[in-house]
DNA sequence: TTGACATAGTCCGTTTCGTACCGTACTATA
DNA sequence: TATAGTACGGTACGAAACGGACTATGTCAA
């Protein structure tokens, strides 16, 4: 079996990160889109189930550019934005990676969870602290994940909306939990 | 105000990361440990409320017992193990973080999530084949999951089992979630 | 005309990731 | 008692991701 790469190999194979991904999707749905646009619509929607600092919103646009996958244009006027498009081949890279699979299980990272692992250290007052506060930040997140929910329910589609309900379920899930926690502290 | 440090301010304070005070706190329950005995105890517990690349664990204690929270043993023998114990400052730093506020509510990452959200670009029988996916993993997960509290039930404090309780019932909404997509799968 | 504020983008040092790789010990088999 | 296979234990290091401070631009209003 030959190693070397197919002489008339499609891409260059840049590495495609989730976030790339995450850039393209966005881009297909909302159309054309500058990297501030897609930071303001990744706040309300998809950086509640994957992450990451907004400096990536202007990094990962231009490798996608230099790797044919967008396309750039630059906007008139004092603001020097940049505004990005799909191409055929980002296109095409984003629909092959739809239906491919996703891997392994979602990650969580909790703080309040780890400390609650190493509660046998903290005294019973402590732990009901922290779970009390817990039990009021799940609260306001789940306001707001109402509030995201009804304002955008009407506009879109019933799939978009999934990962914002399963957000909430995860919410709820946890609310319960840490009330729980709060109603009866458990010995260590 | 002066912006001076103290001039006896007690450590010359590292910077201590949930990593951090994840080792200690692992060590602090395990009693003094080697990384590799800290990898194996975490896979199986704060793993899945924190992940982290093993390599950590070797490196992590180094910088630690430079900061004289912990305290380096080498083994005897031809493997050159290292075991970490607690030191009194390092007891003091994992019972002050104890009782500090966590912070922000839990982070998630979940690729089956991205895909769903941008699931408008994708057939319904891809849609229902993620889904399916889904569900087959996170009932792998749970046996799992349930394993391990059934193993080490009796044998563990309710606080610490209580961590393992939170990420069933996570597992479970999200079974159920991807259930009811897989059943009856939303329009676009 | 200035100054307060929201908008938009950049930069860059530090951490974290991830994984390939390298020894060491044990076991089974012949 | 060689040897080969495999699990154990640890290291190294380039590539990403982080995150926050900083710059700059537009806008409205006193």
């Amino acid at each position: 079996m030959s190693k070397q790469p197919h002489p008339f190999a499609p891409e260059p194979s840049v590495r495609l990160s989730p976030v790339s991904y995450l850039v393209m999707g966005l881009i297909g749905l909302r159309g054309p889109s500058t990297p501030y646009q897609l930071k303001r619509a990744a706040g309300r929607s998809v950086n509640y189930f994957w992450p990451f600092p907004h400096s990536q919103l202007y990094g990962e646009p231009e490798r996608l550019t230099a790797a044919g996958l967008l396309e750039e244009e630059r906007e008139e006027g004092g603001r020097h934005r940049k505004v990005y498009t799909l191409t055929k081949a980002g296109r095409a890279a984003l629909d092959s990676w739809l239906i491919s699979p996703p891997g392994e299980v979602f990650e969580m990272r909790d703080m309040a969870v780890l400390q609650l692992f190493f509660s046998e250290f903290m005294s019973r007052e402590a732990l009901v602290a922290l779970a009390g506060d817990q039990v009021r930040l799940y609260r306001e997140r789940i306001a707001v994940l109402e509030a995201i929910a009804l304002h955008y329910s009407e506009r879109q589609g019933r799939r978009r909306m999934a990962p914002l309900d399963l957000g909430l379920r995860m919410a709820r899930t946890c609310l319960d939990f840490w009330q729980e926690v709060a109603d009866d502290p458990p010995e260590a």
